[in-house]
DNA sequence: TTGCGAAACGTTATGCTATAACATACAGAC
DNA sequence: GTCTGTATGTTATAGCATAACGTTTCGCAA
């Protein structure tokens, strides 16, 4: 395993430990331990790796990083957060895809990257809300 | 026309004379001359109301902003935008709206917003690139 | 017309996100 | 052991966004 490799898997780790969004800063800090000198410009080296290779993506309304949820072959993934807890959940879905193909086909336009993010409330959160209003 | 009317009206019509993406400091600069003391506060503070009241589009994979090109009704729009010129194209689609809602009904989640961009090159673009190589 | 109060702007300061540019250290090939 | 490419460390800075509070504006009511 080479340097690069230790560094992206150590990312990728301190990201799956955490059920939500991290911030580029909240891994940095989280690295602190095994990586006492560690500056930003490693940390975004790495998530830039990870993000090409499809094992993190970034949340673009958060400026956040998750680790994928799939394995999925696909780049893109629909990302559902949720504004109270912060929980991510990430869904495959072929159909969006062949609706924005299309929609790109009748402009001309050539895709190399989706962004698909709902921001809303999470199924746990809306019926915690229910239950609390009730 | 208030105070704070005035202020959207104008950072609108700075936004519609682009055809581009702009950053909230582009547009600052841009009103440095009616506003010359104008700061970053004031324009997230009309932006945010813009945004709110659908005229203008937040572009989060670029931490931009556009005037909204359609007038519609519907909250959510695609945004195409190109990485060569920087142009983005604005459509509306149900069908991909209908997709999310599924996406989110079968795992409770509620929406509040979406973000739907498609980074790449546009029509333009693309055929210039193939002119260029043949 | 004058005074009040809400809304918006200005001011100051700061925090978060991200990258440029260059130096240093590491690891594997030879 | 040296060479060499790659990754990390270092320093500095650019870019994006908001907190907190003071000041101005302007409609409205007395
Ligand atoms: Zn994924
Ligand atoms: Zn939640
Ligand atoms: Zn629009
Ligand atoms: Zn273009």
């Amino acid at each position: 395993m080479t340097r690069g490799e230790q560094m992206q898997a150590d990312i990728l780790s301190v990201l799956m430990a955490q059920d939500g969004v991290m911030s580029a800063y909240d891994i940095m800090d989280a690295l602190k331990g095994s990586y006492p000198k560690i500056a930003p410009p490693t940390v975004y080296r790495a998530l830039s790796a990870l993000t090409k290779a499809g094992q993190v993506h970034r949340l673009e309304s958060r400026n956040g990083y998750m680790a994928c949820q799939h394995d999925h072959a696909e780049e893109t993934a629909v990302l559902s957060i949720c504004d109270d807890c912060g929980a991510v959940e990430e869904t495959a879905s072929n159909k969006i895809l062949d609706d924005l193909a299309y929609v790109a086909k009748k402009s001309g336009f050539v895709p190399s990257r989706h962004v698909i993010e709902m921001i809303g409330t999470c199924g746990d959160c809306a019926s915690a809300e229910r239950d609390a209003s009730s």
